[in-house]
DNA sequence: CGACCGATCGTCT
DNA sequence: GACGATCGGTCGA
């Protein structure tokens, strides 16, 4: 039935990372490493607006070994080490030289999910398994050694299988754990496919805003 | 439920 | 030397 498709420059190089944090609800993320395979249908997102957003690390132009990865061109992979112990994985979006990104925040699990388990040592599949950005880049194999790779490539990409997510099936929120960022830490650009079991946070959340009509 | 806490280490000042 | 774009557990109401 529907075909897949590995998601291109065409998609990645476009300049406003809001609409590309919302188009990402239903895509599929893909790691084949050593021809092990785990895939899952992302579910939450959050944009990372570059150098204008207090709460992106290139906020102010910084520019950084570990941050010099945002400025490469859409359609790379952004990982880096949060609290000393989770890796999160990030799409670099828009052109060189402009670090914008978008934190993949919670998938559902699609293929591979023996090799998700072992790889996260959970004993049976629940909601635990892919919900959060520590968690997803554990299940799915990513590490800070993946860093600035082509997401291009057939060992991380992204791909469309047909599945499309409604606007009354997007909720928004601000972003989680950026509360250093001031006044941006209340713009709403955290996405979530609404009443998706595998977004993080509490159920209830009163922030939780609907786009278009319910 | 909500609040709090410890784990753990690369990065930047 | 301080601090995270987190997580899972515990404790108390």
């Amino acid at each position: 039935m529907s075909e897949i498709k590995k998601l291109d420059y065409s998609f990645y190089t476009r300049t406003d990372p809001i609409q590309i944090a919302k188009e990402l609800l239903g895509k599929i993320l893909i790691t084949r490493f050593n021809n092990v395979l785990t895939s899952g249908r992302i579910v939450e997102t959050e944009a990372y607006a570059g150098v204008t957003d207090r709460a992106s690390h290139a906020f102010g132009g910084r520019r950084t070994k570990r941050t010099e990865t945002m400025y490469h061109k859409g359609g790379t992979a952004y990982v880096f080490l949060c609290y000393g112990m989770h890796h999160l994985f990030n799409i670099v979006t828009n052109e060189r030289e402009i670090p914008h990104a978008i934190l993949i925040r919670s998938v559902e699990p699609l293929q591979g999910i023996e090799t998700m388990l072992k790889r996260t040592g959970k004993k049976k599949l629940d909601y635990t398994l892919t919900r959060g950005p520590g968690n997803v880049s554990k299940a799915m194999g990513l590490s800070t050694q993946h860093s600035a790779k082509s997401l291009l490539s057939n060992q991380i990409f992204l791909a469309d299988d047909g599945y499309r997510v409604a606007n009354s099936q997007i909720g928004s929120t601000p972003r989680i754990g950026v509360d250093y960022a001031g006044e941006d830490a209340m713009l709403p650009y955290r996405f979530m496919i609404k009443e998706n079991k595998y977004v993080s946070g509490k159920r209830g959340d009163r922030r939780l805003k609907t786009l278009g009509k319910g």
